[in-house]
DNA sequence: CCTCGATTGCGCAATTTTTCGCAAATGTAG
DNA sequence: CTACATTTGCGAAAAATTGCGCAATCGAGG
């Protein structure tokens, strides 16, 4: 019964829900996998089997309805609830993260705020105070945090993430450009540009084009 | 003789250079992908085939030299030179984009940024002045950039993204939430942390271990 | 100069992931 | 009620990726 879905399959359902909210907001009421495989730059037949994974969503002749579609891979992925976080390391992308208004909506509530540095603890950003990191582990004793977020400097990145993870948090999203180490039952999913800036330019290098057009 | 190389290889290149300079920085001369793998978690087996695409870099009984296996990974990435950039989109995320200091070492600059708002343009940040983006082209017209960092709300990236390919730039580093439409020739990587919070809730989710330990 | 433990590179096998192809549904139009 | 254009779900084929196994090679030590 447990048959094993492919992790690239998860990694694909959000952007499949994504998309569905957005033709939500448009008014759209139902979508072909045609239509959302274009749309998305992925085939429609992907789209369909990843699904299939799942249930059977769709009609035949019609297509998938946005809505109903919508919230079953919300379902799927846990995204019918809250989801709660902290934040380790409050300086520029730190201070980026915790202002953002993109996690909230989503379900993902930053629930407290760490650093080391005493010019930044006390400080207040939206309605949370940045508390010391040595204490992290007192002020999150008595509470269940989902996810930590890491985006401290490279060399404090490991021990925080241990002090994470220590204090029970099930799953990182890593911004430090180190390689972490946890435990198999902890998830980790890491944030660096210059990653994905480094491979983008294999394929420029090769690129024969290359006069800017006068 | 241009066997097709898998993109997951490119995307791994970055990753092994990473370790490998955190190594000669640490002293280290040799490496076998044993020991490489042990810290990056993948199979000694993968790096070997990985690496096997370009070439033989490894010497049998004792493994890699640190430093030569990095200059050549620079060198099939394209790091052995520098990269220029713009950064569309000067709002949290494009401070801290514009002040991160990881990225020129590395050989990406940041030549130019841009913002919509009036209140943002003429900002100084580092060494740039933000321009007005309705004067991008322009701005752009006589120079070569390969590389645009758009980090503006959803609504604006689709616009920008095509301004800054008809301005010539032929990969883009997307970290707004939409899927981009680009001309084949033209390299998309998406940052997105929400998708990745969203892609790990799923494991998170069935995890019936949920007490914080006592 | 021989032996031995270590480790690469790579052909090939195994596994995973994607794509194909089509029967079965669905809605529409006449 | 029938014909038809669509589109799903899914088994099976194809393609891509990973992992295995081992001959060849290296350096150290004697
Ligand atoms: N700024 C960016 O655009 C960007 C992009 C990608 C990745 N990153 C990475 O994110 C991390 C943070 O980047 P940044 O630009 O915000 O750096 P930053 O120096 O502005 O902020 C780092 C913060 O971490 C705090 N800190 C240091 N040690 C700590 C510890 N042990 N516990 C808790 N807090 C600690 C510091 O006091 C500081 O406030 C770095 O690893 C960087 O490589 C940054
Ligand atoms: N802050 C984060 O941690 C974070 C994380 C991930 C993704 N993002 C995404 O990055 C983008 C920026 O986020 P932010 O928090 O910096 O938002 P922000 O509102 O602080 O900044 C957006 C900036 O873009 C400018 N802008 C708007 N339209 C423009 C246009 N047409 N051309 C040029 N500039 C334009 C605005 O003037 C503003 O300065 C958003 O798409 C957001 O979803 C942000």
């Amino acid at each position: 019964m447990p048959i094993e879905i492919p992790d690239v399959v998860i990694d694909r359902l959000p952007v499949y829900a994504r998309a569905l909210a957005s033709l939500d907001r448009q008014g759209r009421d139902v979508v072909s996998s045609q239509e959302l495989g274009a749309q998305l730059g992925v085939t429609p037949a992907q789209i369909r089997k990843d699904l299939s994974y799942f249930g059977r969503f769709g009609k035949q002749g019609r297509g998938y309805n946005v809505k109903r579609l919508l919230e079953e891979l919300h379902q799927i992925l846990g995204l019918d609830r809250k989801w709660r976080m902290v934040v380790v390391g409050v300086g520029q992308l730190g201070h980026a993260v915790l202002s953002y208004g993109g996690f909230a909506p989503q379900g993902f509530d930053i629930v407290e705020a760490f650093d080391a540095d005493a010019s930044v603890i006390g400080k207040q950003i939206g309605d949370l105070v940045v508390k010391p990191v040595a204490a992290m582990r007192e002020a999150l004793a008595g509470q269940h945090i989902d996810i930590g977020i890491v985006a401290t400097p490279a060399a404090a990145a490991q021990q925080v993430i241990d002090a994470l993870v220590e204090s029970g948090v099930r799953a990182i999203l890593n911004y430090a450009p180190i390689a972490a180490h946890v435990p198999r039952h902890v998830r980790v999913k890491d944030i660096d540009p210059v990653l994905s800036l480094q491979s983008m330019t294999f394929y420029l290098k090769s690129d024969l084009a290359h006069s800017p057009p006068k």
